[in-house]
DNA sequence: TGACGAAGTTCCTTGAGGGAACCCCAAATG
DNA sequence: CATTTGGGGTTCCCTCAAGGAACTTCGTCA
């Protein structure tokens, strides 16, 4: 879609685009994730086009965040997250936070979102992944790194 | 961009998307955020086209996330995130996080993020908001809610 | 042996992104 | 006063990606 490449430019925002910042690409892994994992559920719970689905699939498989899995003797596929995959959800639970925060409206929330560990229906926050404190735009430095 | 109107699907992701899904925007954002706030620096920094950064700095500031402010007594703009904005650099937070852990190669990550609290460079990790424990893809039980 | 169904592939049309050139306006400069 | 400069866009044209419908392939089942 984007002719400019965001994978050459030295910006993990940019890269992680590159991956998943095509039209549709969140949205496909939220079914993955979510146990939509065949080519005909994906394609017609989101009312994708069948190319683009194609091409979406075959993407998220090179960059290693679905992976391509028979499931029958028939040629039949389902498409699961890899571990890289499983992390990216972190990315679609901020996203989920923060449209079920601003953009729900008076409806409220269209998915509840349930802690396993504590059993309440709550929603992510961030910490510091060092000192466990809150982490957000307002307390962080940025810094040149290595890569840069 | 995308012709099918995410906006309209009872999902968060796909609102989310609906406002920060176009390419470029989350890259703006995160200009915007580190202090790049003004139309030709965006521009020169992403390298993006003209026409296509005032579209998207309009779509922006429409959405609520952006504000346009003069800063001159001629006609001089420059965008600033409003606490909308603010909220959505956590998305940006955990892509960086991602491409990093998984995008960086051996350069290392090009930008480091020190937590103003702790002094450390570090890197977010996802929190459930009720108990404060890990929360993950893993984690989490998915049920239909009141928008839905 | 014909129908079926999952998983694509092909083809055409439309519209969004890239890029360069151009425009407007206020201040600074000569 | 006339002219240049620089920020912040706007216009135009070209290419390529998204939408959508039709078609294909291949193994199973009636």
């Amino acid at each position: 879609m984007q002719r400019t490449d965001f994978g050459q430019l030295a910006c993990s925002i940019a890269r992680t685009l590159d991956v998943v910042g095509e039209p549709w690409s969140p949205l496909i892994l939220r079914d993955v994730f979510a146990g939509v994992t065949r080519f005909e559920q994906i394609q017609a719970d989101l009312g994708i086009s069948r190319k683009v689905l194609t091409e979406r699939l075959n993407h998220l498989v090179e960059r290693g965040v679905l992976e391509r899995r028979p499931y029958d003797n028939r040629p039949r596929y389902e498409y699961h997250l890899t571990e890289k995959g499983t992390e990216l959800v972190d990315m679609l639970m901020v996203m989920i936070g923060w449209g079920d925060k601003w953009l729900a409206g008076e409806a409220g929330p269209p998915v509840l979102y349930r802690h396993h560990d504590c059993g309440e229906i709550s929603h992510v926050d961030l910490v510091c992944a060092h000192c466990r404190e809150p982490m957000h735009a307002g307390n962080v430095d940025l810094l040149p790194g290595p890569g840069g």
